[in-house]
DNA sequence: CCTTTTGGCTATGAGCATTAGCCTAGCCCC
DNA sequence: GGGGCTAGGCTAATGCTCATAGCCAAAAGG
């Protein structure tokens, strides 16, 4: 009997294909075994539990958000920020709705998942920083576009809005409403 | 043995009190028959399936959303009605998180959802009548503001802002942003 | 009063996460 | 090259879940 090779971040890249594949509801420890070619209890090795292995898969989608936000935010500034980053958050739920869906909606309460939550965070709070917005201001305003972005792409990525052709419409009025209401210079 | 004078209707009622005390990961068909004083399978009597007995639960929650909604309206109009709305809104999601999550976000989709997820909706959109807004205006709006109230009770109910002190000026931050969205008379 | 339907029950099975305990492949060190 | 240790696989077993089958009595209704 040959060894498989797992490791614990192979695991968890079979875990994110397999959600990718067949939704978040597919994701159990069998399948995710049967994925790497492995019985279900050899898992253990590598991963402590199914809850541990959703909070690492958390932590890789949270980092390949705040990776894919800043590639997408580089050189932009100001509105043009601000309209890149709710379309490239929109545009990873729509590409990866299970992913989307798996990132728990309170990171920061797990201190496994604090870091990646508080480097995806520090991404919005850069975005809104060019508008002079400090303190108390800049963490309701944070916390209105991730409402509205978390919302939205929410939504969207469980297919819950009836008619689906004229979304893009829909998502630029969003961004234009959210950037109005920011402090002009 | 005496029967336990079960109904569907009280199902579901025992089904709702139990995720409000234990949340909605400790809906299981056991817990229900333990708090309805019945055997687990005697359940299915009155209910299909736990996926039929969570849709629903998921109707009468919205339309006890519905109904909510429609009461704290009446007599309301225009800016002061979509202040209203947003503010019922956030309201039953904190005060019943269990129930708020336990909606589905595509409820159109189920044919068992879709009666009383157009009346849910139809109260968006009276709302929204008042500012001259039909057809495709009429729905991109509603989609903005499905999303963002949407958004912000999912993230509270869950629980997953850091500073919970002044969660009532960014929600009414929310609320103003919107407003001043809408086109004036 | 007898019959039928209805609403309980126990027994059972399939699938899940998880634990325990075994066994060997592959590496380190002599 | 050989000895042993560790790490990574395995099977077996436990206890939870939803769900089905089949029995049996309570209530309803003629």
């Amino acid at each position: 009997m040959p060894r498989a090779g797992l490791s614990t971040s192979a695991v968890v890249d079979a875990a994110l294909d397999l959600i990718d594949d067949r939704g978040l509801d597919a994701l159990t420890l069998a399948a995710v075994a049967e994925r790497t070619g492995v019985a279900a209890p050899s898992l253990y090795k590598h991963v402590g539990s199914l809850a541990q292995l959703r909070t690492l898969m958390a932590v890789r989608i949270m980092d390949e958000l705040t990776e894919r936000f800043t590639a997408a935010l580089v050189g932009r500034s100001g509105d043009d920020a601000v309209a890149t980053l709710m379309r490239a958050y929109r545009r990873h739920a729509v590409e990866h709705p299970a992913r989307h869906a798996a990132m728990p909606p309170d990171p920061l309460h797990d201190p496994a998942l604090a870091r990646a939550g508080a480097r995806l965070l520090e991404v919005f709070l850069a975005v809104l920083r060019g508008y002079g917005l400090e303190g108390e201001a800049a963490i309701h305003a944070t916390r209105c576009l991730r409402a509205i972005v978390h919302g939205f792409a929410s939504i969207e990525a469980a297919g819950g809005f009836g008619l689906p052709e004229d979304l893009d419409t829909t998502h630029e009025q969003l961004i234009h409403m959210f950037v109005a209401s920011l402090p002009r210079t």
